[in-house]
DNA sequence: TTGTACGCGTTATCAG
DNA sequence: CTGATAACGCGTACAA
């Protein structure tokens, strides 16, 4: 027999097509535990696999979570992919994914092929652009959005608690002995993230009096090494302490650096967001705001889960679950570039 | 109408529900411009998209690629996944992915996961340890092999020519005066690539004459930075050349000289495996074999996707496409830590 | 060129 | 506790 189907099993055990559903899906009505033997020595003899086409079909079901990732080389989203997976397989779903590059129209492609290919739910971690697609879409199925917002709410979102991470940031440096302090971001990078950082790196700083501000780097390499070279120089002397808002701009200042020396200028102290593994090593080791990937991955799996069952389970438009944002507290990797 | 089914658009477009199959796949026995534009407006209208779980269960074809990740920290990987995901979305198809971390049992687990939700083909990336399995499954559907072959054999795979990237690091090394040379492997990582790689170092050491030897670090951090230490110490003032196998190694080995000081000991040169990005700011720009990934992805769902228009396409046990070996060329880019 | 009718493999309903 | 039967939505011979 080329493929077995249901029915070979069901002769097979001297059942019926239906008991063997049951007994795959563990169904209430529990069978009788000598008939429960029989199917389940048939299906282990014959190495019986039920069709998921067919399953998802019949259900609409298809235990798949689709996975939107905008920029799969940031290392914050490649442990987020491992997390995701884990995570989803833990509960028996796979994952279907697709990295957009940062770009809004491959995106929007990914959206309308994931949801085609019949996923059940969405993970996005947004790169801008699609706002209104991604509303539409989260009132088609359920979406959860992974660190990054859309302008309407209204959607699920898992984050990190930012506004503490910058904190501790500005704690460390503070505590290392700088006096002024930038926020280090790129021109290009207009995420609710770097505004988020961004904003409520200016609260810290007013809170406590200090002198700072935020220095965006023009794109393209050369001009944002020269600005922040500028500005390096310009505060020459002055105990300066500088935050990288994530790991790209922090690999930009090392090169502007670089061609500063080796080590750090006197008086220069450093932090940034998100644990590369180079970030222990590059000028002894730089403190770090570091993201629990792990648990907001699995929150966000949770989550979703949880928006899927309420669509599967209930039958009309009953209990919709409000919108929820959830934030997952990282912590702040303390390394030498801000030591005294 | 909560969701539309073909039958209702061909009841709209005044046709039958087989027209609007033969619109929707474009099928020889061309139709009416006019039937075409009128089911085309239908469709347009109500926003109808075919419900992929029915399709799949009558055609057996999911447009689905599974792709199995050994370790997706290593920007290899992701920036991998990157080129599969575009590669397979120009063909229309979607990624399952599963991660295995390099852990035998989640990829096994993540075999079978993937061939029971219907994959037309995989994509494996293994960390070893399912040579039979994997083999197996090649036997069930098309199978394609991603930089790490199984012993087997009997598998397509894709890989970078590892052989003449490792002569060209070599050929780098050996310009910038270095007599002495030492390949740096990680005693826990005894993968093919690893092998061919440590053989191919061999083989050029004995070609030109060079005194040499495969260094393995232990694993845990500390005793391999002794071990790397000690060796360095070992060769001193012998202009030694050091070659990191891979990404991973590198960055061991860059602590280890971290602690010697920020700057090169003299006479001390360095290349290494993979195009990580930092890998041009460490010690001024590190020597590095890159391979070029997005040309490896876009050959791997080429391949994959021509065994699966075979299945597809054939009806019994005919044409049979044999086991091929892609090998696709790398680049070494010259940097500071090979210059003279 | 177009329509009719059947079956893909599974699950849900309902009766026994 | 178990079995018969009817869908789920689409593709495709075959007939017209």
């Amino acid at each position: 027999m080329a493929q077995m189907r249901i029915k070979d099993i069901a002769a097979e055990a001297g059942v019926s097509p239906a008991t063997v559903s049951r007994y795959l899906n563990n169904r209430p009505g529990q069978m009788t535990e000598e008939t429960r033997a029989r199917i389940a020595a048939v299906i282990e003899r014959t190495g019986y696999r039920p069709r998921a086409a067919a399953r998802n079909l019949r259900s609409s079901r298809t235990n798949l979570i689709g996975v939107i990732l905008a920029d799969i080389a940031n290392p914050f989203s490649s442990a987020m992919l491992e997390g995701l997976s884990s995570s989803a397989a833990a509960r028996g779903c796979s994952l279907m994914t697709a990295i957009s590059g940062n770009d809004p129209a491959k995106e929007a492609e990914s959206l309308v092929r994931l949801i085609d290919a019949g996923v059940d739910g969405l993970v996005v971690n947004t790169c801008g652009g699609n706002d209104e697609a991604i509303a539409a879409a989260a009132g088609r199925l359920p979406v959860v959005l992974l660190d990054r917002d859309v302008v309407d709410g209204g959607v699920d979102l898992v984050t990190s608690n930012n506004r503490e991470l910058v904190a501790g940031l500005v704690d460390a440096l503070a505590a290392a002995g700088s006096e002024r302090l930038c926020l280090l971001t790129e021109a290009s990078d207009d995420s609710p993230v770097r505004r988020e950082r961004a904003e409520a790196f200016a609260d810290e700083l007013s809170r406590r009096g200090l002198a700072g501000e935020v220095v965006t780097l023009a794109d393209g390499g050369a001009t944002g090494v020269g600005r922040l070279d500028e500005t390096i120089r310009g505060y020459a002397g002055k105990k300066l302490g500088l935050i990288a808002v994530n790991g790209l701009v922090f690999l930009r200042l090392t090169e502007a650096l670089a061609q500063l020396g080796p080590s750090l200028p006197a008086g220069l102290k450093i932090a940034t967001f998100d644990d590369y593994p180079w970030n222990h090593v590059l000028f002894g080791g730089v403190t770090t705001a570091a993201q629990d990937t792990l648990t907001i991955a699995e929150r966000v799996v949770e989550r979703l889960s949880e928006r899927i069952d309420v669509v599967t389970t209930t039958v009309g438009e009953a209990a919709k679950l409000a919108p929820k944002r959830i934030e997952i507290p990282g912590h702040i990797e303390h390394r030498a570039s801000t030591s005294r």
